[in-house]
DNA sequence: TTATTTTTTTAGCTTTGTCTAAATTTATTT
DNA sequence: AAATAAATTTAGACAAAGCTAAAAAAATAA
C-alpha cells in the first residue's frame, strides 16, 4: 500500500463516506461533501484513477475500486482510532476530536497505528459509535438511522444532527443529549409522533417528532 | 501565534538547531541540515523574513529573532512530547521515535499538546535525554558535553546521541550503552583518541574518537 | 424533437515549495 | 590588487492543489 497525500486521503475519505451499496458518486455530491469546485474534483478523479485507486468515465460518475476501498478503511481505522485517543485518554468532549483526528490520521506509519490500537486494547468503536476497522480492515456493520426509526428498547449512541442551527443545539443541552450520548426509545405514541427515550441515569424524556428527525444514531452489534 | 506549513516549521526547527549562541547561521549548513539545495533555502529566508521571524539580510546569513525562537519552541516541543508518548505509552524503542515524532510534531492544536503534556505527567525530557519546553515555551538549559571532553574519572549520565544512523544504534545496543546509563571515564590514549569507560557491574569498554563525539552526557549538576 | 437548464469538463491562472543553471557577491590566493 | 574559488542569490521551470470562466455533454422541459 503506496502512501498518499493528504489531500488524496481526504477526497478518498469522502468517496468511501459518499458510496453506497450500489451508485456511483457524482462530482457535485463530492464538491458539495469535500467544501471544493466541481473543477476540482474533476482534476483529482483524473489523478486518483491514474493512480488505480477508482473507476471513472467522464460523466459517469465514480467509485472506489477494491485497492481504493482498502485505502479508505486505513484512512478511517486511523481517524477513528484517534478520536478513541482523544476521548477515553486526553479527555476531549465529543465535539472536540473529529477536528483533531481530522489532521491526526494523515500519519500513516503503520506501526503507530497498530500499537496505539493494541495501547488503547482494541476498542471496536469511536465516541460517535462508528466502528474501527482493524489492522486487515476488517469492519463490523453497523447502521445509521434517525432516532424516529430507532425501534424499541434498542441502545444506540447519538452519532450526528441534521439542523445545526443554535435553537436545536440549545434544546440538546437542555436535554443533556450530546454526540456518543447512550440512550434507548421507550414508547412512541402515533397521535404527533414524539417518542419518550430513556438515557442511562437520567429521568424519561420526551422527544417531539422535529427533533426526532434531526438527531441520528448508531447501533447493531 | 500563527499557523506555518510543515515545510516552515521544518526550516524553523532546523535554524533553531543550528543556531548558537551569537553566530549567523548561513545558506550552506542549512541547506546540508534540511537536504535541501541552497536556492529553496533563500527562497524560504525570504518567506520567514517577511512573516517576521527571523533576521536576514542578503549574503549575511540569518537569525530567528524573539517571535521565530517562541515559535521553534513550540514545534520541539510537540516533537519531543510525542517522542515520549510513543517510548513511554506505545513501547516504541529510543531508535524509533524521532521518525514518527517528525510527522506528528506539524498537529499544531495547542489544546491537544497541553492535555497530551498533562496526560503523560508533565516530563522535563524525551527519551534523548533533551529537555521539554513547557506549555509557556521554557526550557531547562542542559549542560551537554560530549564523551571525549568529559574530564576523567567523573560520574555521568549519557544523555543523547548526536549520530542517529542505525549503524551507530547498533553498536551502542552492543556495548549496552543507552540513555540514562551512568559510566565514567578511565583512560585517554593521545595515539588515536580512544578511551575507556567503566559502567556499573560490567567490564571495561574501549571507545573510538568517533563514538565518543557522538555521545552526549550529563555531569555534576 | 427542440430548446433550456443542469452537470461536468476543459482551459488557463495562482500559490507553495522544490529544482537547475546562470549571475552575482564575498572570501581566499597568488 | 588581481585572479580565482566559494557561497549565495536570481531567473526560470515544474508539480501539486486549488480557483474562475467558458465550453461541452447530459438531463429535463416545452
Ligand atoms: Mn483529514
Ligand atoms: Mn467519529
Ligand atoms: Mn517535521
Ligand atoms: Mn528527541
Amino acid at each position: 500500500m503506496l502512501n498518499y497525500t493528504t489531500s488524496e486521503e481526504n477526497y478518498i475519505k469522502a468517496i468511501y463516506r459518499l458510496q453506497s451499496a450500489d451508485g456511483m458518486v457524482t462530482t457535485n455530491e463530492l464538491a458539495a461533501e469535500i467544501q471544493a469546485k466541481p473543477a476540482s474534483i474533476t482534476d483529482m478523479m483524473k489523478k486518483l484513477k491514474a493512480k488505480k485507486l477508482l473507476n471513472y468515465q467522464p460523466y459517469q460518475g465514480f467509485r472506489l475500486n477494491a485497492e481504493g476501498f482498502k485505502v479508505a478503511l486505513m484512512i478511517v481505522r486511523r481517524h477513528r482510532l484517534w478520536e478513541f485517543f482523544l476521548a477515553e485518554k486526553l479527555k476531549f468532549t465529543w465535539d472536540e476530536v473529529h477536528e483533531v483526528a481530522e489532521e491526526l490520521e494523515h500519519v500513516s506509519n503503520k506501526k503507530l497505528i497498530d500499537k496505539l490500537d493494541e495501547y488503547l486494547g482494541f476498542p471496536r468503536k469511536d465516541p460517535h459509535g462508528d466502528p474501527i476497522p482493524d489492522a486487515n480492515g476488517k469492519i463490523e456493520i453497523s447502521k445509521k438511522i434517525c432516532l424516529s426509526e430507532l425501534p424499541l428498547n434498542t441502545i444506540a449512541v447519538v452519532a450526528s444532527v441534521g439542523d445545526q442551527s443554535s435553537e436545536i443545539l440549545e434544546l440538546l443541552e437542555h436535554k443533556k443529549i450530546a454526540i456518543g450520548t447512550k440512550l434507548e426509545v421507550k414508547k412512541k405514541f402515533e397521535f404527533d409522533n414524539s417518542i419518550e427515550i430513556k438515557i442511562n441515569r437520567h429521568p424519561i424524556l420526551t422527544i417531539s417528532e422535529q427533533l426526532a428527525k434531526n438527531i441520528f444514531v448508531n447501533y447493531g452489534e
